[in-house]
DNA sequence: ACCGCCGGGTGCC
DNA sequence: ACCGCCGGGTGCC
C-alpha cells in the first residue's frame, strides 16, 4: 500500500542536521528552521485558498526522509543553498528532508514565498513510483489581497494555478489540507458542511467539557502520601500514571502491520513515534490538582514504582548519610559496580507496609512479627533500619546520584537493566532512568500553596527533598538541584535564568509540571521559550481553565507536551488551527480528538457513578431569634429614638452624606447594643465643643473607635472599599490614610473633607494610637457582664459539648471586641478556644489554624473568628458548626465565612446558626441583605454615586424612616 | 530513470 | 548530414 524507500537512516527522525552535512552555513536543525520560518508569518486564520498546482520533488535519493501516499509535506525556502538561491526544500512531518522542488518551479515559488505573498503547502498523493522524483500537489494560501499578485507571478514563470476545482467541493479542499487519510476519515463521518460561527464557538467552549473518561480505574497512592485520596483523585492518579508509564500511541497514530501510521498526516514510520508522557490535568479548582500531582510524584517514580523515600523517625538517619552515596559510587564503577548493585538488590531488606500507620522492615532472614515491632522502635539499628519505603534494589539501580555525567547516566541505566523486570525494560529501552527530580513551575502567588500542600499531604515521617528555587540566594548548583525530589520555582525565575547559564535548563528532569499552565500563552514571550526549552521525560500542565480565548492558546500547551507534529507551528496551523477557524468539521473533530487524548477534566458538577464528584455534606442554616432583656431593650429603644431623630433630621436637611460618619456611628451603636452593651463607646459619642486640643484628640479617637468598632466593614468614602489604615479628620469623618492623603496633596491648601467640605489639613489627621489598641485588648475581666446574645451562644455551645464533645465551632463576629468579650464566659466554662482576627501576623494565623485543624484530643474546640479575617483561602474544615453573632451588610461576606468550613474536606454535616435580635436594626439589615441579593443578579457595575445613594436608602430603611 | 537530456556515432532501401 | 536516428552515459538544489 505504501512504498518505502531507504529503510535505513531512521534511528532518529526528529532532528536531522541538514545544513551542516552538505555545506557549512548554520548549525540550525531543520525543525528549528521550520519553526523560525513559521513564527515570522502571520497567523493562518485569515488565509484563503489561491489554488493548487502539480509539482515535482527531485533529489529523493540524496535524503533519508520518507513520505507515503497521501502524506503532507513541508516546503521550506533555502536561500543559502549554494547551488540555487531559489531552492525550496521538501520535508516530511518530522522535519526530515525528502528532496527539493524542481528548479524552475522553485524559482517561481521562491518569489512568492520570500515576499510573503502566499504560504505553500504540499501533499504527496501518489506516493513514489521510483527513487528519484515524485509528484507533489502544492496548494497556495494567503491573504485575499495577494491572490492576484501570486497568480500572476506564478503564471509569468509558466505555472498556472488551478483554483476552480478546489473550491468546487469542501471535501476535495480538505484533501489538500489534511491528506487522503483524513479525507476518508471525515467523509466517513459525513462531516462535509462547514460549521457556522455559532456552532464553532459552542463546540469550542465545550472543547474541554466531559473529558473525564478514564479507563484506567482508580489507583491507590503510595504509602508516603499521608492524605487519603478521594475517588476522583484516585482516578486522576491512575490516569496520570498510565499516561506516564503506558506506551500508548499518541493521538492519530495506529499500528499497521510493521509500521506506525499517522491517520491525520498519513505519515508512517517503522519506529514507534515518541510517546507523549504527560498531558493536561484540567480539573476545576478545588478538586485537588495539587494533591493529585503530589501523589503522582510519590507514587510513580519509574514504571509504577513509588519514589524511594527515606523514613526518618529520628532526626539523624544513618542510611542517608552513609549508604546512599556509597551505592551511587558503586554504580558509577565498571563491572565491579554491577555486582555490587546486584548484591545490594538481593541482600538489602525489603520494606513492607503493614498498614497505613506502621512501616516496618521485612528481611529475608527474619520476618517474625516481634522482630518487626522491634525494628520499628529502633530504626537506627544497622541494615534493619526502616529507611526506604520501596524496593531498595530498584532504587539503587536507578542511582539518584546527581554527579553522574551524561555518559555515566546512560551507563548506569543500561547496567541497571538486569535488575529491572523484563517487561518494563522492553517497553522502551531509550528511557533515561537516571532522572529523579520533578520541576514544578508556578506563579509566585501559589508557591506557598505548594509548600503547604507538600507539608500537609506527605507523611510527616517521610523525608522528601523539596527545594524552593527562588530568591537571590537560590542554589544554582546543578548537582544539588538534580539530587532533589522536587524543585519548585516560578515562571519569572525560570525565564530570568533562561539564556543565562540556567541550571534548570541543564538538568534532565524526570518530570516538569506547569501549574496554572494557561498563563503561558504567548508563544513569543520569553517565558514560553524558557518553558519549551526544558529537558524532561514527562511533562504535565495543570490548569483549571486551559483555554482562555481561542484555539491559538492550545498551541503552546501542545508544543510544551511535544505532541508532534503540532509542536511546529506550521503543522499546527495547517492541520488544526486553520481548518477549525474556517469552520471545518473534520478539523474541529481532530482538535476534539487531540484534546481528549491528552486531557482529564472534571468540574465541580461532574458526576461519578451517578453521584456528584465532590459531594459536600449537607449544610443547614437557621436563624435563632434573641430576645433582649428588659434593661437591654430599654437602652436600645433609647438609643434608637435618639438616632432616629438625628438621622431623620439629616434626611430632611439632605445632609446625610455630610454627616455620614455620624450616621454610621449611630447605626453602629444600635448594632452594638444588639450584641453587648460593653461594645459601646464608654463616653459620649457626641463631639460637642472640645475645650483643649488634647480633649479634641481624645474625643476623635473615641469616635474613631466607635466607627471602626473593631473590624466592621465600614467603607472609605474615597475608595469605597473597606477602610485601610483608618484616620479620622477633625470633622470626624473616617478614611483610609492613603486615600485622604492623596485628596489633601492634590488640593493643597484648599483641601476639603470629601463628605462635609470642611477644610482639612494633613497634620490634623488622627489615627488610633497603638497604646489604646493594647488597652482595648485587655478589657477588664472584673467588670464583665453578660448579654442576651452571649447567653444564646453559650447555651448552644454547652448543649453541643454535651451532645458530642468532638464537634468544633466557629464563632464569627464583625466586632473583634465582641470576640474579646466572649473569651470570658468561654474560659469560665472551660472551653478550649483559639482566636483569629485581622490584627494577627501571617505567621500567627497559620499557627492558630494549624492548632485548630489538628485532631488532638485536647485541641481547641472553638475558634473566635472576626468576619473579615475569615475571607477567602482559609481552610477550617475541622469546624462543623458556625455561629454568626451579628449580621453583615454584605451577605456574601457571611457566605464566604461559612464556606471556610463547608468546603472540600468537610466530613460532617454543617450547621449554621445566625443570631438575630428580635425587633431590631439587625432584622432590618437582613431584609436589606435579601433585597440586595436579588439586585446583585440584575445590576452589575454601579457607579460610586449609585453606591452612596443606595446606602442612604439602606439607612432610611434601617431607621424606619 | 521502464524517463528526459546530452552528445558522439553514424547514415538509402 | 548545416539533418534524423540510434544507443550509451547520465541524473537535485
Amino acid at each position: 500500500m505504501f512504498s518505502r524507500r531507504w529503510g535505513f537512516g531512521w534511528d532518529s527522525y526528529s532532528e536531522v542536521d541538514l545544513f551542516t552535512d552538505r555545506y557549512d552555513s548554520s548549525a540550525e536543525t531543520l525543525s528549528q528552521a521550520i519553526r523560525a520560518a513559521a513564527s515570522e508569518e502571520p497567523d493562518a486564520d485569515g488565509s484563503v485558498p489561491f489554488g493548487h498546482l502539480q509539482g515535482t520533488v527531485v533529489g529523493l535519493r540524496f535524503y533519508t526522509g520518507v513520505v507515503n501516499q497521501g502524506e503532507m509535506v513541508g516546503l521550506v525556502r533555502q536561500p543559502q543553498n549554494p547551488y540555487d538561491r531559489n531552492a525550496v526544500m521538501v520535508s516530511n512531518i518530522y522535519g526530515n528532508q525528502v528532496g527539493h522542488i524542481k528548479r524552475e518551479l522553485a524559482a517561481a515559488m521562491a518569489h512568492v514565498m520570500d515576499n510573503n505573498l502566499a504560504k505553500v503547502e504540499g501533499v504527496v498523493h501518489s506516493g513514489t513510483k521510483n527513487s528519484f522524483t515524485m509528484p507533489v500537489m502544492l496548494s497556495f494560501w494567503g491573504q485575499e489581497e495577494n491572490k492576484n499578485a501570486v497568480m500572476e507571478s506564478m503564471s509569468r514563470r509558466g505555472f498556472k494555478l488551478n483554483s476552480g476545482a478546489s473550491k468546487a467541493t469542501g471535501a476535495s479542499q480538505n484533501s489538500y489540507t489534511q491528506g487522503q487519510g483524513a479525507r476518508a476519515y471525515s467523509s466517513k463521518k459525513g462531516l462535509t458542511t462547514a460549521l457556522s460561527a455559532e456552532e464553532l464557538k459552542n463546540a469550542f467552549d465545550n472543547l474541554f467539557d466531559g473529558l473525564m473518561e478514564s479507563k484506567d480505574g482508580e489507583k491507590q497512592a503510595a504509602e508516603s502520601v499521608g492524605t487519603p485520596l478521594m475517588p476522583h483523585q484516585k482516578v486522576a492518579l491512575s490516569w496520570m500514571c498510565a499516561r506516564e508509564n503506558k506506551s500508548t500511541l499518541p493521538p492519530f497514530w495506529e499500528k499497521r502491520g510493521e509500521l506506525y501510521y499517522n491517520t491525520l498526516t498519513c505519515f508512517s514510520a517503522k519506529e514507534i513515534p515518541e510517546i507523549i508522557r504527560g498531558g493536561i490535568l484540567a480539573d476545576d479548582m478545588g478538586l485537588g490538582k495539587t494533591l493529585t500531582t503530589i501523589a503522582l510524584i510519590l507514587t510513580n517514580f519509574h514504571k509504577g514504582k513509588p519514589l524511594p523515600v527515606e523514613i526518618c523517625k529520628e532526626r539523624s538517619s544513618p542510611f542517608k548519610a552513609k549508604t546512599q552515596p556509597d551505592m551511587a559510587s558503586k554504580l558509577e564503577g565498571s563491572s565491579a559496580g554491577d555486582e555490587a548493585a546486584g548484591s545490594l538488590c538481593s541482600d538489602l531488606p525489603q520494606v513492607e507496609v503493614i498498614d497505613s500507620e506502621e512501616v516496618v522492615v521485612k528481611s529475608e532472614k527474619s520476618t517474625s512479627k516481634g522482630k518487626r515491632k522491634a525494628t520499628k522502635r529502633q530504626p537506627s539499628k544497622g541494615a534493619e533500619a526502616p529507611v526506604l519505603l520501596e524496593d531498595l534494589g530498584f532504587a539503587a539501580a536507578l542511582g539518584g546520584s546527581a554527579a553522574d555525567s551524561a555518559t555515566k547516566k546512560k551507563k548506569t541505566g543500561k547496567k541497571a537493566a538486569p535488575t529491572l523486570s523484563e517487561e518494563s525494560f522492553i517497553a522502551d529501552s531509550a528511557e533515561d532512568l537516571s532522572a529523579r527530580p520533578t520541576l514544578i513551575i508556578c506563579p509566585l502567588s501559589v508557591i506557598s500553596n505548594w509548600l503547604d500542600q507538600f507539608e500537609q499531604h506527605v507523611r510527616a515521617d517521610v523525608k522528601l527533598n523539596v527545594y524552593l528555587y527562588y530568591g537571590p540566594e537560590r542554589n544554582r548548583n546543578k548537582n544539588f538541584l538534580s539530587s532533589q525530589d522536587v524543585v519548585i520555582t516560578t515562571y519569572n525565575v525560570l525565564s530570568a535564568d533562561f539564556g543565562n547559564k540556567s541550571p534548570l535548563h541543564a538538568i534532565n528532569w524526570l518530570r516538569v509540571v506547569l501549574d496554572e499552565g494557561h498563563v503561558v500563552r504567548n508563544p513569543n514571550a520569553q517565558i514560553s521559550k524558557a518553558v519549551l526549552d526544558l529537558t524532561a521525560q514527562r511533562r504535565w500542565i495543570l490548569s483549571g481553565t486551559p483555554i482562555q480565548n481561542s484555539v491559538k492558546d492550545l498551541w503552546m500547551l501542545l508544543a510544551f507536551l511535544r505532541l508532534k507534529p503540532f509542536d511546529a507551528k506550521e503543522w499546527w496551523n495547517r492541520v488544526i488551527q486553520r481548518p477549525v477557524t474556517q469552520g471545518d468539521r473534520a478539523g474541529l473533530q481532530n482538535l476534539q480528538t487531540l484534546v481528549k487524548c491528552i486531557t482529564l477534566r472534571r468540574t465541580k458538577s461532574s458526576e461519578k457513578d451517578g453521584r456528584p464528584l465532590v459531594s459536600l455534606p449537607e449544610k443547614t442554616v437557621s436563624v435563632e431569634q434573641v430576645e433582649l432583656s428588659q434593661t437591654e431593650r430599654e437602652e436600645y429603644e433609647l438609643a434608637r429614638n435618639e438616632g432616629r431623630n438625628t438621622i431623620g433630621r439629616y434626611v430632611a436637611e439632605g445632609t446625610v452624606l455630610r454627616n455620614y460618619a455620624d450616621v454610621l456611628a449611630i447605626l453602629m451603636r444600635l448594632r452594638q447594643h444588639c450584641c453587648h452593651p460593653d461594645l459601646l463607646a464608654k463616653t459620649s459619642s457626641d463631639l460637642g465643643a472640645a475645650a483643649t486640643p488634647a480633649e479634641l484628640r481624645e474625643r476623635l479617637i473615641e469616635k474613631l473607635r466607635s466607627v471602626l468598632a473593631s473590624g466592621s466593614d465600614e467603607e472609605c468614602s474615597v475608595c469605597l472599599e473597606s477602610v485601610r489604615l483608618p484616620v479620622i479628620t477633625h470633622c470626624a469623618h473616617v478614611y483610609c490614610r492613603p486615600c485622604i492623603a492623596q485628596v489633601i496633596s492634590s488640593e493643597q491648601e484648599n483641601a476639603r473633607c470629601p463628605l462635609c467640605r470642611t477644610e482639612i489639613k494633613a497634620n490634623e489627621l488622627v489615627e488610633f494610637p497603638q497604646e489604646k489598641m493594647e488597652e482595648e485588648k485587655c478589657a477588664n475581666p472584673d467588670k464583665w457582664r453578660t448579654s442576651s446574645k452571649v447567653q444564646a451562644l453559650m447555651g448552644n455551645l454547652l448543649r453541643l459539648r454535651c451532645e458530642d464533645s468532638s464537634i468544633k465551632c466557629l464563632v464569627i463576629s464583625q466586632f473583634t471586641r465582641f470576640l474579646t468579650i466572649l473569651e470570658t464566659p468561654l474560659r469560665e466554662q472551660g472551653f478550649s478556644f483559639v482566636r483569629l482576627d485581622g490584627s494577627m501576623s501571617q505567621k500567627k494565623r497559620t499557627q492558630v489554624i494549624q492548632e485548630f485543624q489538628s485532631s488532638a484530643a485536647d485541641g481547641p474546640s472553638i475558634m473566635l473568628l472576626s468576619l473579615k479575617a475569615g475571607g477567602v483561602g482559609l481552610n477550617l474544615t475541622a469546624a462543623s458548626h458556625v455561629f454568626l453573632m451579628d449580621p453583615a451588610w454584605n451577605p456574601a461576606t457571611e457566605e464566604q465565612c461559612i464556606d471556610r468550613c463547608h468546603r472540600l474536606g468537610q466530613t460532617r454535616r454543617v450547621v449554621v446558626t445566625k443570631f438575630l435580635v428580635k425587633d431590631s436594626v439587625e432584622e432590618t439589615m437582613v431584609k436589606i441583605q435579601k433585597q440586595k441579593q436579588e439586585l446583585v443578579d440584575k445590576a452589575f457595575g454601579s457607579t460610586n454615586t449609585d453606591k452612596k445613594t443606595s446606602r442612604i436608602d439602606d439607612i432610611k430603611a434601617l431607621m424606619e424612616l
